[in-house]
DNA sequence: GCCGTTTTCGGCCCGACTGTTTTCAGTCG
């Protein structure tokens, strides 16, 4: 069994347990293990075998562990097998429905026998649902709106569409009467692969009017909440976008608040707790007293969130000063040790997108390109690039018309006769070889030899066994031309899963024999993803970037890249084309004939 | 269920909005 679904399994046992209600922290506690096992890149199964005690891993305890010993030696779970003879486990579902969470759920399900979504729409039209104590005939209307919406939902954007879709709201928002600050916030501003809706954060000298100005941007297609701070909108894309209104001395608490991850946020206000500190939304505050959990609670209620003395909150450096921390970039903000670094002053200096020196995979009309070789080079000289490579097809993708010998020598001479015009930029020889079923290499060694880079990459049976796609890719990295691993899993956003293979040994043996891997930048694959690129990192992989470029547009898709690369903690001295020429051409796996 | 340079017990982040049960629980982020 693999990580994923030894994660899949823990996260029923959590969904279900809500649902029964339990002990909310009992529930975050396997939702905290859920992410711990995804952020894995090491099989679980393979650390036990080697004798590994997982309850090192942070949120991992004795339960959680034996859980995972369980799942791995029978392949299931006695203990979500109980939860699910008490509870159906499609419940879970009917919490994707908006407005609906687990005490509800539960409710529909006891009281009228409802399992799925299904079901609901039918008692929601049969006017059941009104009927029900504690829910009424506009809860019924809002399951039945919620059930159109939920499936678009659940499906979280893409970074580069939620670009897209922020850029004309923000456009229309900055034309606000009396609007002051404005900035978008959350997974967005984390850069994260997905986004599931757009934060809005502003000031305002009269906040009514921002709101109003908000609801009437043209791409909105309802309204589903508005108060006097905080208004929540869907799009006619079926993305939610919420803004939230704040007073100026609170812009910087609120950016913190909004930009979370929620996980973050917990963190830093667990350690503001410690402090005898408050954060909120509206800044940090000096608790009058140390007080118990449940005098906390009580208070509460009648507390107005400004009790206390306010202490900072206007800008986000002020913010995480009270916690003698230094500022984090937007990126770390995941509770992936990002606060422990922050703690120690050990935060890396980030790459950032200047300070890459050329781009190592694109195409050009030999294979799948738009444009000429000529005209690939023009672009990167534009972009203030020093070299590029130019990687077509090899000829197993006969569909895009990958290059046999002949055609690939032809490639040659015309590169030798456009090269000169473009003295400023250094054209590299290379080319996107793919590895064949077996691990072999589609391209005769002696010219792989006369390469000037040799990119490896996989683009058919995605689905061998794990086991034997494993060994297919250590097969082609072992080739000694072989110098950089081309999108490793094969992910392409919403059109293919990762392959399945043991990840962690392919990046070992990459580190072992000096093979760089790729981080591909084109927003639909991401490839490698965060966690895995800071395991290559760890492991002392050499990293590229690229963008697969498929036309001189795409090159600037390089930002993605660089932002994905910043979330695994990347610096310049981690990533290959962030060097000179001569220091990437010495810091790429020698060659043969070299 | 996890965690611990005050703790192996007693904590575990904080606030807005909605609908409805007229005083607050549930949901969401």
């Amino acid at each position: 069994m693999d990580n994923l679904e030894i994660a899949r399994v823990l996260a029923e046992v959590g969904d279900l347990l809500e649902i029964q209600d339990a002990n909310p922290f009992r529930v975050r506690a396997y939702r905290n293990a859920v992410r711990t096992i995804e952020a894995q890149t090491t099989p679980l199964a393979e650390m036990l075998e080697r004798g590994a005690d997982l309850t090192e891993l942070p949120g991992i305890g004795k339960e959680m562990a034996s859980h995972v010993a369980e799942l791995v030696r029978t392949g299931r779970l006695a203990a979500l097998a109980e939860l699910e003879a008490q509870t159906p486990r499609s419940l879970v579902e009917l919490m994707r429905v908006p407005g609906l969470g687990p005490k509800k759920a539960k409710r529909l399900w006891k009281e009228l026998g409802i399992e799925s979504i299904a079901d609901l729409e039918k008692a929601a039209r049969a006017g059941k649902i009104a009927a029900l104590e504690g829910f009424g005939a506009k809860s019924q209307e809002k399951i039945l709106q919620g059930i159109g919406t939920a499936q678009r939902l659940a499906q979280r954007m893409g970074i580069a569409e939620a670009d897209l879709v922020l850029e004309p709201l923000l456009t229309h928002l900055r034309q606000a009467p009396g609007l002051e600050r404005l900035e978008a916030a959350g997974s967005w501003r984390r850069r994260k692969e997905s986004v599931g809706d757009l934060d809005l954060l502003a000031t305002a000298r009269d906040p009514a009017a921002v709101m109003d100005h908000f609801v009437r941007y043209p791409g909105v297609a309802r309204v589903d909440a508005r108060g006097e701070t905080k208004c929540t909108v869907v799009l006619r894309s079926g993305v939610q976008a919420d803004l939230r209104i704040v007073p100026e001395k609170s812009f910087g608490a609120a950016l913190v608040y909004f930009t979370g991850s929620k996980e973050h946020n917990i963190r830093l206000r667990a350690m503001a707790v410690d402090r005898g500190l408050r954060i909120s939304e509206y800044g940090v505050f000096q608790e009058p007293t140390r007080k118990r959990r449940a005098e906390r609670e009580e208070a509460a209620a009648e507390r107005d969130p400004w009790a206390g003395k306010w202490l900072a909150g206007k800008r986000e450096e002020d913010v995480y000063r009270t916690l003698r921390l230094p500022w984090i970039p937007p990126e770390l903000r995941e509770d992936r040790g990002e606060i422990e670094a922050a703690a120690k002053g050990k935060l890396p200096k980030l790459l950032e997108r200047g300070d890459l020196r050329g781009d190592l995979q694109m195409h050009t009309t030999w294979s799948d390109g738009q444009e000429t070789v000529a005209a690939m080079l023009a672009a990167c000289s534009e972009r203030g690039y020093e070299y590029c490579a130019i990687t077509d097809h090899s000829k197993a993708l006969a569909m895009v018309r990958g290059l046999d010998a002949r055609r690939l020598k032809q490639q040659w001479r015309e590169m030798d006769r456009v090269a000169p015009k473009y003295p400023q930029i250094r054209l590299l020889r290379s080319m996107e070889v793919d590895i064949l079923a077996d691990g072999s290499l589609d391209l005769e060694d002696e010219l792989l030899e006369k390469l000037d880079l040799v990119l490896v990459t996989v683009h058919s049976k995605f689905d061998l066994d794990p086991g034997r796609q494993t060994k297919r890719i250590l097969k082609a990295i072992q080739h000694p031309a072989a110098q950089v691993l081309g999108h490793p899993t094969g992910r392409r956003r919403g059109i293919r899963e990762a392959m399945r293979f043991d990840v962690d040994e392919v990046l070992q043996a990459c580190a072992e024999l000096g093979v760089a891997v790729e981080l591909n930048a084109n927003p639909e694959r991401l490839d490698l993803k965060d966690t895995h690129l800071m395991r290559a990192k760890e492991l002392g992989c050499k990293i590229t970037i690229s963008t697969d470029a498929h036309s001189p547009r795409d090159l600037d898709l390089m930002r993605y890249g660089v932002e994905q690369a910043r979330r695994a903690r990347l610096t310049k001295a981690d990533v290959l084309n962030a060097q000179p020429l001569a220091k990437l051409l010495a810091q790429l796996r020698p060659r043969a004939g070299a």
